[in-house]
DNA sequence: TAAAACTGTTCCGCTCTGCTGAACGTCGTT
DNA sequence: AACGACGTTCAGCAGAGCGGAACAGTTTTA
């Protein structure tokens, strides 16, 4: 995912390179300092003093030669996934329907132009994936994130493409403004959206939209499996009615919180 | 919680800003540019060029008037929540005995010299409380905390007390170093600890340690409920051994991971 | 056994940058 | 219309962050 965001001039150098490494500790899971000199370019001691800042505040810790992620930052996701109302309108219906299709089930929502994952329940037959609660995906390439593009300004859309691309992850994933534009209409008509391989091989998703009263986007709901395997039940249960179901009690969740 | 963790000379101020204006923004639940110059004792302008590189870097969002921690920050909780192996080693011991005892039961571990709770699974009967995954707890406090400590090197329990100090939450928190080390040297005999009132009052808890083969502590399990609920649990279903139960299983999940 | 090749850590000086206080533009209120 | 609150911008000085080189360990190599 890119790291970077957008120019926006005065930044704080010392900060973003705190940052940096930040990121670059959770990359490796965990490195020395000769190694994060490589993964970051900056210099040995720069690296050094940022990692005893970063351990006297109580963000990393020192295991002998090597440095990590401490828990410390553990409240803080925790803290933003309880501060989103979607994670706690999200709970029990997402539970519900992966239990009922059996296949992972997903709430997902956007910030900066991109798609976090914020709540995941996994059914009795889920695949093992890179997908997890914390996720960041393109909106152009997953079912949910082309639900939640379908519900914003046009406008909105295009900055989004300006920023952040259309790049492609397989041959399925959409990469032409036009086409995508187009798929975005019709979601608008269907109400859900699909996804065929357009993210990860092999790999299908439903998904819907979780709007609010005047028309704005909370979110999205989405079912991900084998393409194989989604299609069938999309045949038998009416998965569409079923994803629809969900994404509407959600909605409803969101009106008392 | 104590914000500063160590002196340790030489840090990169900054970023320690930086850190305390993301804090700042937790404890606040979003905040405005003024409001943090409050909180943090910063100038306005210093605020602000922070909050700049901090939104160019996708960890806070601005939202009209006021900053939020991002959702780009849940993607670290997650990681070092999934990278701390007690966290999945525990899942399912602590569902199990949370069912069957009906109250809330969690998994914690320590760094630092505090505990953090990385792992909660709420009783059919559970409480409300602050207690949540990602919360920092001092050691001396809580059932689990004090778990911990009996089984550390006793310098290193001095080296906690001397950082952190044996703060009083409620008249029943051990205060006294001596009192304390008493209560560590009972634990290691019982195999359990016990807290009641020490942090919350009328909250009790019984809390067991996690110990890997050579005596090190991974972390601790703790059963927490109202004070006469839990005195009763305690008799009726003979707690002890339940809890120690799902510590020994927790231990041998560790094993192999 | 010695030395070479790694680590992480420290030191020091230069230059650049982060910090501040004040001024600006823009809302909503009085 | 004047006021006060907010977020934002500006400019200049002092201090602090940065990097290169030297230090102190530990493991690997000859």
């Amino acid at each position: 995912m890119g790291t970077t965001g957008e120019g926006e001039g005065n930044r704080i150098e010392a900060v973003v390179k705190a940052l940096d490494i930040l990121e670059a500790l959770w990359q490796a899971e965990g490195a020395g300092v000769t190694e994060l000199t490589e993964r970051t370019g900056l210099a040995k001691s720069t690296v050094h003093a940022h990692l005893t800042t970063l351990r006297s505040k109580g963000y990393v810790v020192q295991d002998g030669d090597e440095y990590r992620l401490s828990l410390r930052l553990l409240s803080f996701g925790e803290h933003v996934k309880h501060a989103e109302p979607l994670y706690a309108a999200s709970d029990a219906p997402i539970a519900d329907l992966s239990e009922r299709v059996g296949e992972r089930v997903f709430c997902s929502t956007h910030q900066n132009g991109l798609g976090t994952v914020i709540n995941v329940s996994e059914g009795t037959r889920s695949f093992t994936s890179d997908i997890d609660v914390g996720t960041h995906t393109y909106l152009h390439s997953s079912a949910g994130g082309k639900a939640m593009l379908a519900h914003l300004p046009e406008e909105r859309v295009d900055e989004i493409i300006d920023q952040w691309g259309l790049p492609a992850f397989t041959d399925e994933t959409i990469t032409d403004r036009e086409v995508l534009f187009d798929e975005l209409a019709t979601i608008r008509d269907e109400g859900v959206t699909y996804n065929r391989g357009e993210y990860l091989p092999g790999i299908s998703a439903i998904g819907a939209p979780i709007l609010g009263n005047d028309g704005t986007v909370f979110g999205a709901v989405t079912v991900a499996g084998p393409h194989h395997r989604l299609e069938n039940e999309w045949e038998e249960h009416d998965l569409r009615t079923q994803l629809l179901s969900t994404a509407n009690t959600i909605e409803v969740n969101m009106m008392f919180s």
